[in-house]
DNA sequence: CTGAAAGCGCTAACAT
DNA sequence: ATGTTAGCGCTTTCAG
């Protein structure tokens, strides 16, 4: 048992106020009674109990943060950009891993909401119809949401719809034409829809017919043959994927390596995230770099104001980032062999 | 304001006692007046203070995460492994990440020992002499440490010298004489120094000379020039480099690609961790796995006996987890230039 | 089966 | 400058 302010107080001989004083307004305290309490918390190794404090006070300086997983380092990122800031402004997180569970998001915002936590950062399955979100405006419960990409609520996020039609764009102006989406499932993130939406914008603006996506389960560490057998079929094979996340893409190439598939000479390959270590493998991926950290930091200035902080009160509830396109040695022009084949008049694409 | 014990008490006309009984031992209340209660909970969307239940009780289920960084996924999944564990046992974290820095270090503790957690899981810069642990052995509050490699404290870990020399000797096999090691800087890990001391184990079994380590920065997303230029100079370059971890390599090789050095072709290079998406790349990296997930369960299944749950109350104090050797193709024998220069009765070995 | 009351560690009036 | 006291939300005897 760790010794309290009682105890501080009995072996100071003052009064359980004076330690308080001492603690937290020390130039109301004689100079000689504050050195005899400080040496009192030094004998009896005193730290103050923050759940004191947490009861008594209206805030208990905690935040919930929520996300799907930590296997993915855009998550991590974005939680170490959030941590900076919050532990900055004096609060502490209380961590939430969901798998992309709604269940497990149940379950964690029902903990948060009992540990007192002053707000919440989540990265949630599905921001638009979200019962559990309702619940927490209902509760007054402050919140900022993280990679959601919704207008209705506030959230931190890139314009994932036009970063993926940018994307896909890129391909498509090296001279691709069967260009297939593979994604985690839509079901699990609202995010993957939305990039699929800009896919297919992409694609639509350059007169070609968008592909069904190829849907992948999310924590998958390998792609099902049966899968992989579709992305490589002869015939209509497409000559580059855009995969809706970073990690995805790197499955997805080790999948195409077994397969003899060679990227970017065979097919190239375009993720999304910009993880770091997707620049430093090699060949180094393409894809679309969204400024992870920079949206939890993001993400707590936004929160902040919501719970009296200073900060810009008057913050924008939604904030898009900007995204990048990160060239990378994934992509490549369509193989020769692969433009003698469709010298048609369809793919009138120039190369240097 | 979220409402409290009383205000449904009084909403259901009982005391709080009853409204007590109803959440922690329903079947000591009437069925009639459970309803009742039951009732006003779902009305008022009462949420049980975890606080004042904290205060009260003698344990807050809350448990401190201490890891130095989110940015090397060894942590994360380690994390993962203490979270999903602890989780299933109804505890909760609190996470805080060091960046390897032991004033950092102190503050999480400090914080930690504040919000009253029960129990600790820490990955500390040095193990050895830490006067932070001495202060937790005094004030009695229970800690594992993990991938610290420490005979004197609880902790979970591989054999990092024993791993090391392995890699290693895998490299002197393949008939490399010339190894260095690349490694994060060693006042921030006793990881690196014992890892160092493997290496040389099994220079020294060859009959070779240890070399000094490169020492890089860990948070180092490059390798300054100036190190570069040594490690590829011409002359004395070594043929083969073994880094402290995966993170590391994979900055390293890239930097090397930079510099015009193939890898494996002009040097291989051996990393320590074993993460997932180094065997996703290409070339895929060798490296010494390290069951990280299970670090972080088996730091759990020893610190839950010392908070009076159940489990293996005798369990050991000190384990160590078995690593394994992952080849991959970052690997090679030394190139037949290098091994024209080398055709002396130091280096006999054979090539298919 | 239910209620009254004490007390967990702390802060903030209010008194002295 | 310091002490006294009420009360934050809850659990837990102890009575009824």
């Amino acid at each position: 048992m760790p010794s309290t302010i009682k105890d501080v107080a009995a072996h100071a001989s003052v009064s359980i106020a004076t330690v308080s004083r001492t603690i937290n307004a020390p130039h109301r305290v004689n100079a000689e009674t504050l050195a005899r309490v400080r040496e009192s918390i030094q004998v009896l190794d005193f730290t103050p109990s923050a759940l004191g404090r947490q009861l008594r006070g209206e805030r208990t300086r905690l935040i919930g943060v929520i996300v799907p997983t930590l296997a993915n380092p855009v998550f991590a990122e974005s939680l170490q950009g959030a941590d900076e800031a919050a532990s900055a402004d004096g609060y502490r997180l209380m961590l939430m891993t969901t798998e992309y569970d709604t269940a497990r998001e149940r379950a964690a915002i029902e903990t948060l909401r009992e540990q007192r936590v002053d707000g919440l950062i989540a990265t949630v399955a599905d921001a638009g119809a979200n019962t559990l979100l309702d619940e927490l405006d209902r509760a007054e419960l402050p919140y900022v949401l993280t990679h959601n990409d919704t207008p209705h609520r506030p959230s931190v996020c890139v314009d994932n719809r036009r970063a993926a039609r940018e994307g896909v764009h890129a391909l498509l102006a090296r001279g691709h034409r069967n260009v297939t989406m593979v994604a985690g499932s839509f079901a699990a993130s609202d995010r993957a829809r939305l990039r699929y939406q800009g896919y297919a914008d992409a694609m639509q603006e350059a007169g070609l017919q968008p592909l069904p996506a190829v849907e992948i389960d999310f924590n998958a560490d390998d792609v099902p043959d049966s899968l992989l057998a579709g992305l490589v079929r002869r015939g209509d094979r497409p000559t580059a994927l855009f995969c809706s996340n970073d990690r995805l893409a790197m499955v997805v190439m080790h999948a195409l390596r077994r397969a003899g598939i060679d990227v970017p000479r065979d097919m190239s390959v375009l993720g999304f995230d910009g993880i770091p270590l997707g620049e430093l493998m090699q060949p180094a991926l393409a894809s679309i770099a969204t400024p992870n950290r920079l949206i939890g930091r993001t993400a707590w200035r936004q929160l902040a104001p919501l719970l009296g902080l200073a900060g810009d009160a008057h913050a924008p509830q939604c904030t898009t980032l900007p995204h990048r396109f990160r060239p990378g040695a994934t992509i490549a022009e369509p193989d020769s062999a692969q433009r003698l084949h469709s010298l048609s008049p369809e793919t009138p694409h120039e190369h240097p």
